[in-house]
DNA sequence: TTCGTTATCGCAACCGTTTGCGATAATAAT
DNA sequence: ATTATTATCGCAAACGGTTGCGATAACGAA
């Protein structure tokens, strides 16, 4: 039933193959390609020959069964369509071919089931590692599992709340600090701040750092805070709230906000950053397709993954660990302030 | 040196395991689970009872080596960073896990050299089967490997020029004409094109039925054709060229060149569409987020994506066969002509 | 009673690679 | 000449799951 392919297909070498061809045993053609000292230096040489004639490729099956590992990370997203995480994957997939290891990545889609699915589908194929943005509302259980299934977990981004794991993450606090100061000092004073959803830490991290620098540094300045899940709630939000309200700066914690918040000052054709300020937290890509240029707190996607991977390597290397640590933030001047 | 984990990881479930626990043999077991008709009911029953107790997944990398194929895809791309192939991979996960397969991504950074490694790290991993966008300058080699692999490969988007190969593509032409018909009908008459790596078949052919449509339907149009590899590189080219030439319509063949326009009209403060009217080809995020909100001809990535896996695995339940299928596209009004 | 049938299950080989251990022959030491 | 050492290699088991084939027992048919 399955044999169309056969016939045009060219058959793949093996040990058994060359050792046929050479009269040796299989096992003295495995130890001859990995230089071991048993071997005579003219079987090596044959072995070899031949090998690379016949373009011998190890059995990577055969080697993951024996060795019950895989060089494959298991990497998991909300989204992949999104420019934060496609810069983290695209600096992870480098960082992990430098280390031979190829990624599986899974969309969770922010739902916590499909996200339990993914886990379970990485511990059946025994990926090597997991790294994983996490969904709100996520479930504890399967992380447990992967754990007692020795595979090492690396939260970042969206992390859990609950210590005693790998964590690496923006400098959540940080970056809000960074956006309160900035709006401060450019002595705004009526602030439209723009959050995400209120489940997740690094929502509630962002918004109590911002709110509380400007207790401290601007205690007579008016905030009006909202949570928006996406952009066009965003959008919605800002008109309303802009069209009834006096506002001299608008904060939006992420691009998604930013993308809303930009449709709604365009559509009230209001000049940036004459009428309103605008800055924004993100990972830097649309930033600066807006015109003007918007400020921004950089949160590096593509920095935080080549952190994260690198830990990953760390960790299956041997370097066992469990902390969090933090990428740092930095502005980044644009026009809209 | 490395029975640091040994300890603390619960022993994995396997057939051996559930055998011995139930004094039968491993054979019995396996069939069991998979309702061989050999197996007494009451057999089954108390296997499947014992299986799930245990949790018991079957060896990925076991099942691999006997049938010598994986439910991997392997997945090649220029860059993941990029919004038409983001929304390429995410809906080709989607649709993979659908089937029961999942997704090896690589990039190739456009460049040959690095497309074939992945391409030989596919072989060597042995997926069952390899979707990539091709890098201008593609070796024909590693392809040819592959198919005396028996792995068979489907192209998307960037696509060789070459027949007797699978190929999912956009209607490269056809937008192309749907773009020139666009910029005609809105009676433009100085049209600054702008294309990308000439190298590119798809660079190509959009190209040529631009400039033949135009030649048919308004052959007293003025049409000044450039090719950008980059956005930058298509930010000063429009610059230059706009300074010193009158133009009332500028094309953009691509996301890509598109932010490379905008910000030279934004540098320039011209504005859109009084001054100039422009028309894009994108896969549709980048056009709503600029002001005004951009004409564009849509090419789905998303559906693309969708698309080309759906082949994949038409082609690897059976249904063998090698021909170009062409993804239509459409035009989406904006405010920008 | 004897033979054929059916239901139920186990043996063993296989996929490709790795590795401990034993085997052989050649060489050196006594 | 005999023993100890060394160099070189093969045997066989193991990883976990699948499958052709043979084995056994129970049963009914002749």
């Amino acid at each position: 039933m399955e044999n169309f392919s056969i016939a045009s297909m060219k058959s793949i070498t093996t040990l058994k193959k060359i050792s046929e061809n050479l009269n040796i045993s299989v096992s003295t053609v495995s130890r001859a390609l990995k230089n071991h000292p048993d071997i005579s230096e003219e079987t090596k040489r044959r072995v070899k020959e031949l090998a690379s004639l016949l373009e011998y490729e190890p059995n990577t099956y055969a080697i993951n069964l024996r060795t019950n590992s895989s060089k494959v990370i298991g990497l998991i997203v909300p989204a992949i369509s999104n420019t934060f995480y496609d810069s983290f994957i695209s600096a992870a997939e480098q960082k992990a071919r430098e280390s031979g290891f190829s990624l599986m990545i899974l969309q969770s889609g922010d739902d916590p089931l499909l996200e339990a699915e993914n886990l379970r589908l990485c511990r059946a194929t025994r990926v090597a590692g997991v790294m994983i943005s996490i969904t709100p509302g996520s479930y504890r259980d399967p992380f447990q599992k992967l754990e007692e299934a020795g595979i090492p977990v690396i939260f970042f981004d969206k992390v859990p709340d609950y210590d005693n794991c790998n964590k690496v993450c923006l400098a959540d606090e940080e970056a809000a600090i960074i956006a309160a100061s900035t709006i401060i000092k450019y002595n705004k004073k009526q602030v439209l701040g723009i959050f995400g959803n209120p489940d997740l830490s690094i929502t509630q991290k962002r918004l109590q750092a911002f709110t509380r620098e400007f207790e401290k540094q601007a205690p007579d300045a008016k905030l009006f805070i909202k949570n928006c899940s996406n952009s066009t709630e965003a959008m919605q939000t800002t008109f309303d709230f802009c069209s009834s309200n006096p506002v001299d700066n608008i904060f939006a914690m992420s691009d998604e906000i930013l993308i809303g918040v930009m449709k709604a000052l365009y559509k009230s054709n209001t000049r940036i950053p004459d009428d309103v300020s605008v800055l924004a937290i993100s990972n830097g890509f649309l930033p600066e397709i807006f015109n003007p240029v918007i400020t921004y707190v950089e949160t590096n996607g593509f920095e935080l993954g080549k952190l994260a991977m690198k830990r990953m390597m760390d960790y299956l290397g041997g370097q066992k660990f469990s902390r969090s640590i933090i990428l740092p933030s930095r502005l980044v001047e644009g026009k809209s302030m």
